[in-house]
DNA sequence: TCGCAAAATGTATGCGCTTACAATTGCGGG
DNA sequence: CCCGCAATTGTAAGCGCATACATTTTGCGA
C-alpha cells in the first residue's frame, strides 16, 4: 500500500485531464468510448477508489444517512477485550458450559433497534444512500451524535436517543427525522405507530373473551412514553366498554420477566382475574410463569396478552398474544422520510403511523369448548 | 435553515481567522481563554457544525470504519413500501391477525450479524471510530463496497461477502479486516472462530455419553465454508474416537428447521441412532420435531446437538446443546485489529481466533438415572 | 476541400477544513 | 521604557474531486 492513487494519478497514467477522469466516473457517456477505457484501465492498474471525503466536499453532498440509537445495554461498561494481547494463542479454542438458562440473550429493545437497523439499511440502498450508524452514550465532551450530523446529509434519531436543544441545532444543519417518540408537534418529519390505539383495540379483543371476571393490567415503568400510551389505549378502551377503572387490579412492572412473575403473585394473592393485560411481552411472559407454577392455567383459567412481539412469545406455550412493532417498516419510512426532504427542504413537517400488527395467539383465546 | 454556516461564517463573527476557529475545535488549549469563548459562543450561534467531508480531506482520514454484511434476506426484492403515497391516513392503525406460527421470525444469520454489528459499534465508540454499515446485494453498477471503501479509514467484511478481485482492489487503498471465514494464508487481518475444534469437542462430549449406539450427522449445504469445518470436525473427532465413519448415518441439510425434520425422517426409517450431531442448531431443533412426533424421546433415546446458540434452542423443551459464535467479540476484536493497522500499517497480517462457548443443555444429557 | 456546429476534452476554481509557517502580541527582566 | 522570547493569531497552501466555462477535435454537408 504505497500511497493512495487519486484522479491525477490515473489521469496521468491515461494520458487525459483529470476532468475527463471524473467524468468517466460520473457521466460515463460524455466522453468517448475509446478514452474511457483508458481511464477505465488505469483506474483497475491504480486501483483507484475516489475519496468520499473530496467527492463530499465538492459536490456538497454526502450520500450517507445517519441513523442514531439510544444505548440501551449499558455497554460502555463493557469488559474491556484485547485480542491483540500477547498469550492469547495459548488460550483453548473452546469453553465449555453446563447452561441451561437463556442467559445472555440480548435486550429485547435491541432486537427492536436491530430491525430498524434493518429496514433503513434497505430503504438507503434503494434509495442511493450508505448507512451511518451511532449509538447514543455518556459521553462528556466526545460529541458521538455532533460527529455523525457532519459526515451526512440527513439524520434519523430514534426518540430520547439526543437531548432536544442537541437536536434543534443539528436540525439548523441538516433534515433530521424522529423515529417512535410521540408525534409532538414539533417541526421535525416523525415516524410513529398507534401505540395507543393498538392496545385499545387488544384490550377490546380480551375484554370480548372475558366473561364477567376481573381485568387486571400490569404497566411498565412511569418514565417510558410507550408505556404511557399503552395504558392510555387500556383505559380508554375499558372506559368504552363501561368497566369502571376502579374496579381494575392495576399494577407497575419494569419491563422485565421478573417484575411480571412478582405482579402475577400478587394478583394470585388478591384474586386471579380473568384476564392480564400486559404492557410488553417479558412481563406477559413472567407472569404466565407465575400462574404456572401456581397451578393457574393460561388461557383457560386467565388469559394473558403482551406487546412487541418478541420471539420468546412465539416460542412460548401457550403462545403470547401480542402486537407486533413494524420495525422495519420504521426504518424504512424514516429513510424515505429523509430522502424525500432533501429533494423538497421546505415541504411542511410530516408525520407518518405505521399500522401495528395485532398477532392473536394462544393465550388470550377463551378454550375453544366455550365457543 | 439557511445557508449552513462554515468555519468562515464562525471566524467573521467572533472577529479571529478561521485558523484559529479551527484550533478552538481541535486543541482549545493552543488558543487564549478569551478568544475561545468568543469563538464558541458563535459556534453556538451559528449552529456551526463541521463539515466530515472537509475535515477528512483535510485530515487524509475519516474517522469512520466500514462494515460490510453478506445479505442474507434477498432483500432486494423487498416488496416497495411507499409510506409518502396518499390513502395512507384513511388505514387503519392496526392489523389483527391470528396467529400461531412464528412465521417471520428473522433469518438466522441476520441475528448472528446484529450481534457482530454491536460488537463493532461499541468498540469503534471506544476507539475513537465511527461505524458505517453496507449489505452486499446483487447490484449490477452500483457498487456499494467501493462506495464505502472510499469514505473510511478501514473496512471490515464478513468473509464471502465480496469477490476476492474486488477485495483485493480495495486492500489497496485501505486495510481490511476478514471476518469469520477460513483463515486464508493471505495477506489480510483475519478473525476466525475455531469452528472444527469445538465442533469436535462437541462431538466428543457426545460420544462420551452415546453408549453403544449409533451416531448419525446432518451436514449443511456442500458450498458452505462453515458446514465444511463443522463436518471437518466431527469426523476428526469420531476418527480419533475409533468409529469408522461408515458406521455413521450421514445426511444432508440445507441449515434449515424443515431439512433437519425431513433428515430425521430419513434417520426413523433407516434406524433411530443413540445421538444426532447437527450442522446446525435450525436442523437440529427440525430433527427434534421429527423425533417428536414419531414419539422418540430426546434426549432419552435420542441425544441431539446443534450448533450456533440461536434463542429458539435455549427457549425449546429439551433445551439444545449447541456450540454459541463469540459474536460481539468478534465484531470487537475485527475493530481492534482494523485500529491496530491503522497505527502500524506494516505489521505483519494477524489471525485471530476466538474462543467458541459449547453450551451442554438438556438435549444432549443422558437421562439422569443413567449417570 | 473547407466551414461550422456538436462533441470531446482541458483549464481553473472552489468545496470547508487543517496546519506549516509567518507575523504579531504579551510579558518579564534589564 | 526597551529587548527578546514565548504565546497567540493570521496567512496561505493544499487535501481530491466536480463542474462551469474555454478550448480543441470530430463529424458532416456543401
Amino acid at each position: 500500500m504505497t500511497r493512495k492513487a487519486t484522479v491525477y494519478d490515473v489521469a496521468e497514467r491515461a494520458g487525459v485531464s483529470i476532468a475527463t477522469v471524473s467524468r468517466v466516473l460520473r457521466q460515463p457517456d460524455a466522453v468517448r468510448p475509446a478514452t474511457r477505457e483508458r481511464v477505465l484501465d488505469s483506474v483497475t492498474a491504480l486501483g483507484y477508489v475516489p475519496s468520499g471525503s473530496a467527492r463530499g466536499l465538492a459536490e456538497r453532498r454526502t450520500g450517507v444517512l445517519g441513523l442514531y440509537f439510544p444505548g440501551f445495554d449499558a455497554s460502555e461498561d463493557a469488559p474491556d477485550l484485547d485480542v491483540l494481547a500477547d498469550g492469547r494463542a495459548e488460550r483453548p479454542p473452546f469453553t465449555i458450559e453446563q447452561a441451561s438458562s437463556d442467559a445472555g440473550a440480548p435486550h429485547p429493545t435491541m432486537l427492536f433497534l436491530d430491525e430498524v437497523l434493518r429496514g433503513a439499511e434497505l430503504e438507503a440502498w434503494k434509495q442511493g444512500f450508505v448507512l451511518m450508524i451511532g449509538v447514543g452514550r455518556d459521553d462528556p465532551g466526545r460529541e458521538t451524535v455532533r460527529d455523525i450530523a457532519g459526515r451526512v446529509d440527513g439524520l434519523m434519531v430514534l426518540a430520547q436517543s439526543v437531548p432536544d436543544d442537541v437536536l434543534a441545532r443539528l436540525a439548523r444543519r441538516i433534515p433530521v427525522v424522529v423515529l417512535s417518540g410521540p408525534a409532538r408537534g414539533d417541526s421535525y418529519d416523525h415516524v410513529t405507530v398507534s401505540n395507543a390505539e393498538a392496545m385499545a383495540e387488544l384490550t377490546r379483543l380480551v375484554l370480548a373473551q372475558a366473561d364477567e371476571g376481573a381485568l387486571a393490567f400490569i404497566a411498565g415503568p412511569e418514565d417510558s412514553p410507550d408505556g404511557a400510551q399503552r395504558w392510555d389505549g387500556f383505559a380508554a378502551a375499558i372506559a368504552d366498554a363501561g368497566v369502571a377503572i376502579e374496579d381494575v387490579a392495576v399494577l407497575r412492572g419494569d419491563f422485565t420477566r421478573a417484575s411480571g412473575r412478582r405482579a402475577a403473585e400478587e394478583l394470585i394473592e388478591r384474586g386471579v382475574p380473568t384476564a392480564l393485560v400486559a404492557a410488553n411481552d417479558q412481563m406477559a411472559l413472567g407472569a404466565i410463569d407465575a400462574f404456572r407454577s401456581a397451578g393457574i392455567r393460561v388461557p383457560d383459567h386467565v388469559r394473558v396478552t403482551g406487546f412487541d412481539g418478541i420471539e420468546a412469545g412465539a416460542l412460548s406455550r401457550p403462545a403470547l398474544t401480542t402486537v407486533r412493532q413494524p420495525m422495519i417498516d420504521l426504518g424504512r419510512a424514516a429513510v424515505q422520510l429523509l430522502a424525500r426532504r432533501l429533494e423538497r427542504p421546505d415541504a411542511a413537517p410530516m408525520t407518518v403511523r405505521l399500522p401495528l400488527q395485532i398477532l392473536v395467539r394462544e393465550s388470550s383465546q377463551r378454550p375453544a369448548g366455550d365457543l
